[in-house]
DNA sequence: TTGTATGCGTTATCAG
DNA sequence: CTGATAACGCATACAA
């Protein structure tokens, strides 16, 4: 073979999309120029960024994300792995993380894990396989392979909503076993006796919770086993009615429920209305969270409030700093929880 | 400076990971095989195929997305922009998606336009420059520039929540034109007079709901536009109670609302638990989309059931359809709505 | 500050 | 059914 001819233009695979090329051509620069212009602009003299600038509105060029991620082995990509996108608390918390994202590069990868360890590994491990520039997931409970999994990462990593003594890079949450006792401590204080804790889904955060507000149970030495009914059935208002009534039916001398969530809570209010039974002068009610409602209710609803949003927004900021290159220096952040006292434990003092 | 040597192997960029070149080398046979051995199995003999299974699994190989996109302009990306991910009815079709899409090979790319259309825009943009497998987005209220991204998508595209004449591809839905009427006429049936209307955020859909409301009224000669009240504040039970206290200070003679969803609903029913008035024997509620609370709450709350479960469900269906080969013949589906009557618009007759 | 040469890991194309 | 080769579009490394 000798002389081989100039090759006609070839033929696009792609789409037909302009390509770096095309604008750096039509800028009469170089694509590396481009490239550069359009990732750090104050490396490039004014002159060719305009000129790079205004091909770039000419040509409605978008980069390829996937050529960029395949040449720099980095994406703008944040992993976020969450066990449910209906519990208030997660999605709280997903609202605070893109809020937190806006006007910034990074886009969210997000997965739903359903409450299922093997169901998170698998999801970490296609999510990792995509070289993410940091992930966030919930709590501290990994499959072994999947705590590996991120320990190894080279990546930023979050674990949000606990705390825990070993994380595996930095964390924000707050403890849910003391969250549960002051529950427990608050219902104590205002005069009830024959406390319940009512219980649905029973995660690792849940049970954390309830050991809190047995822990405060025994330390009051009122801790009774049979007063507390749970079930793996996830949560809801509905079955938050018919805990407390089988509760009830069982330890007739119930006069007070700590309810895991706010909707068993909110259950458990209309349970009582439905029997009833006077909130909270015969019987309290605690929720857990403190979503929206609890202070529109009537009664007023006592829950324990935590800052879903400021855990988001939290581990927004954390892996920001990361790769802006200033790690934080307090790895774990305890945002703290606050029992708010409202009508449903507010009982008249009995002497 | 002078003679160069043999380079020792190449560094590699990316993190080291074993490619598609060291699984070939492993097996013995060429990449290509490789890579149809694992996206068309049945194109490549049992022996090779058995060979580069083990090879892949002794080498923990995993496919490098971007690379795969780059060079074959395709993803397994769905791509899914909701305007909210904290309003219930949003988190709703959202788990439906991801359980739809439980065990295939497709990914969510999640937007939160916050009931922004200008924020809905500049997603869709990012999405489709990554090359999304499918979009699903809502309603039918895009910007012209987003209506024409959409309509020289070359992947199937999904609108979900509503239904409506000139669908950008699919659609699935239900008319919330008709809901917002249905409700209206049934407080009517029930014996209701002075009807109110109570709404929130007033994005489209709340607004066509409202607009069905309207005209159920005027079918009845009972239309009054001091009776409705809207606020473009996001919603909330807190917000019900207030509006509906707004309301009736300004028309005390007001016996029923339609609150355009369930938390302002519920927001009513405490507004009238707190100020003594009787559910529904004097005032009336019902919601809108039938949560699972309304069922549960006491008494228990009218409102318009919606299957928002069944339209993320099938909108993955009609995306994997035609993602097969088989488009389905009807392009919009209409899963309708229902209403629930329940304790609270069961007003005792009256003659 | 700008450009040249080349690699990133995979798949399309076409030949055998 | 299998393989050699050339893209895919961008970014790194090094030169100028």
């Amino acid at each position: 073979m000798t002389g081989q001819e100039d090759k006609p233009a070839r033929k696009r695979r792609g789409g037909g999309r302009p390509t770096i090329a095309d604008v750096a051509a039509r800028a009469g620069v170089s694509t590396i120029t481009v490239s550069r212009a359009l990732r750090d602009p104050h490396k490039v003299s004014e002159t060719l960024r305009d000129r790079i600038d205004q091909a770039v509105r000419d040509l409605d060029y978008v980069p390829d994300s996937h050529a960029s991620a395949l040449a720099s082995a980095r994406t703008n990509v944040l992993g976020v792995v969450v066990p449910s996108l209906t519990n208030n608390v997660f999605s709280d918390t997903l609202r605070a993380i893109y809020d937190g994202l806006e006007g910034g590069p990074l886009r969210v990868q997000l997965g739903n894990s359903r409450y299922s360890a093997a169901e998170e590994e698998r999801l970490l491990r296609i999510f990792l396989s995509q070289r993410p520039c940091a992930l966030i997931v919930a709590g501290n409970d990994q499959t072994p392979a999947a705590r590996e999994m991120l320990e190894n990462a080279d990546c930023p990593v979050v674990q949000i909503m606990e705390v825990s003594p070993d994380p595996v890079d930095m964390m924000v949450g707050f403890s849910h076993f003391e969250g549960g006792r002051a529950a427990g401590a608050h219902l104590i204080a205002q005069g009830y006796r024959h406390i319940g804790f009512v219980g649905a889904r029973m995660d690792p955060r849940t049970k954390r919770r309830q050991a809190g507000f047995a822990q405060a149970m025994k330390d009051a030495g009122m801790y009774d086993p049979a007063l507390i009914m749970t079930t793996a059935t996830s949560s809801s208002v509905a079955l938050g009615g018919w805990l407390l009534r089988e509760l009830r039916q069982k330890r007739p001398d119930l006069d007070a429920v700590f309810c895991n969530n706010d909707d068993l809570a909110l259950g458990a209010l209309f349970e009582c209305q439905r029997s009833g039974i006077s909130v909270p002068d015969e019987f309290g009610i605690s929720g857990f969270n403190d979503l929206e409602m609890m202070a529109a209710a009537f009664p007023t609803l006592t829950s324990v409030r935590t800052d879903r949003y400021g855990i988001g927004l939290r581990a927004v900021e954390m892996i920001r700093a990361c790769l802006d290159g200033h790690p934080p220096a307090r790895k774990i952040l305890d945002l703290g929880f606050a029992v708010q006292a409202r009508q449903s434990t507010a009982r008249s003092p009995r002497d």
